[in-house]
DNA sequence: CCTTAGTCCTGCATGC
DNA sequence: TGCATGCAGGACTAAG
């Protein structure tokens, strides 16, 4: 599942090859995957320059010249790709065509991703909250928690913090040694200084892996990335915990599974 | 305020 | 081998 350092990846290959690309055509396969009326939709980015690409959150942003902005979110299997496999062509939801003749695909398996184009009157991802690449926002807003709720769960909740999925959380939760089911408001002084680090450490090294590739992910060149091997405890069933040899566990917080050693993160 | 369950979807793992 | 079942999951929504 793309989070925040797929995502990333994806935005930094983007950057150099759309940047000043105007586009020329357009064609949808899964009417759904446009928010709003496709019709609509086309008709008002036709012809647009695109003058940046962005990232907030999971969000990828094509900002335009006319200052509408194309958001992508891709869920759980949604990609953006240059070159599509043969086995891609089937799961083809979208496509855009530029004036250099070049295309870019938007697959997606599941059909859960989402396009939108946003006016410059809308409020534009208002409901998204931090950036958690950096340890003193982190901290800012671990620390004005007063919510029972599961850490877990607040790990997720995308209106505090923008980018952090079911993987990520998991990691960050592993190195800082924090049960995923603590309440919020019960996180010591020192949990929540250990999980401020814990998570622009996480992000940021599997960005450097170039994302993980558990079955889907695959950047705009259709690379999978490295940091699947990296993982110390999601998705890692029955094996030991490489820190204490204890059998990594999982349990279904919130009707999501959650991975953690039960040794080193103790209720 | 909160949690839980259902929805969207498909491929894959499981079980007989 | 084939068929049925169920499960995963990000974000949203409805119900309790």
């Amino acid at each position: 599942m793309p989070e925040l350092p797929e995502v990333e990846t994806i935005v930094r290959e983007l950057i150099p090859i759309l940047t000043g690309k105007t586009l020329a055509g357009a064609q949808v396969h899964w009417q759904k995957t446009i928010c709003g009326d496709p019709g609509q939709f086309l008709r008002l980015i036709m012809g647009q320059t695109i003058r940046s690409v962005e990232r907030r959150g999971k969000f990828i942003c094509l900002c335009l010249e006319s200052s509408y902005t194309i958001t992508i979110h891709l869920r759980m299997t949604g990609a953006l790709i240059f070159k599509p496999r043969e086995k891609d062509g089937s799961y083809i939801r979208a496509e855009f065509r530029f004036t250099d003749d070049t295309v870019l695909y938007f697959s997606d398996v599941r059909k859960f991703g989402r396009i939108r184009l946003w006016t410059p009157e809308e409020p534009f991802l208002s409901e998204l909250g931090i950036d958690p690449l950096l340890e003193e926002g982190v901290f800012r807003v671990l620390s004005s928690l007063r919510s029972k709720r599961p850490i877990k769960s607040v790990l997720l909740d995308q209106t505090l913090m923008a980018g952090i999925g079911n993987i990520y959380a998991d990691e960050a939760l592993f190195r800082s040694g924090i049960h995923p089911n603590t309440p919020a408001d019960r996180l010591s002084r020192e949990h929540i200084h250990h999980l401020s680090r814990a998570i622009p450490d996480v992000l940021r090294g599997a960005t450097e892996n170039r994302g993980s590739t558990i079955s889907d992910y695959r950047s705009t060149q259709n690379a999978p990335g490295s940091n699947q091997f990296y993982l110390k405890v999601y998705g890692r069933r029955e094996k030991a915990c490489e820190t204490c040899g204890a059998a990594i566990r999982r349990i279904s917080i919130n009707n999501r599974g959650s991975w953690f050693c039960p040794s080193c993160q103790p209720e």
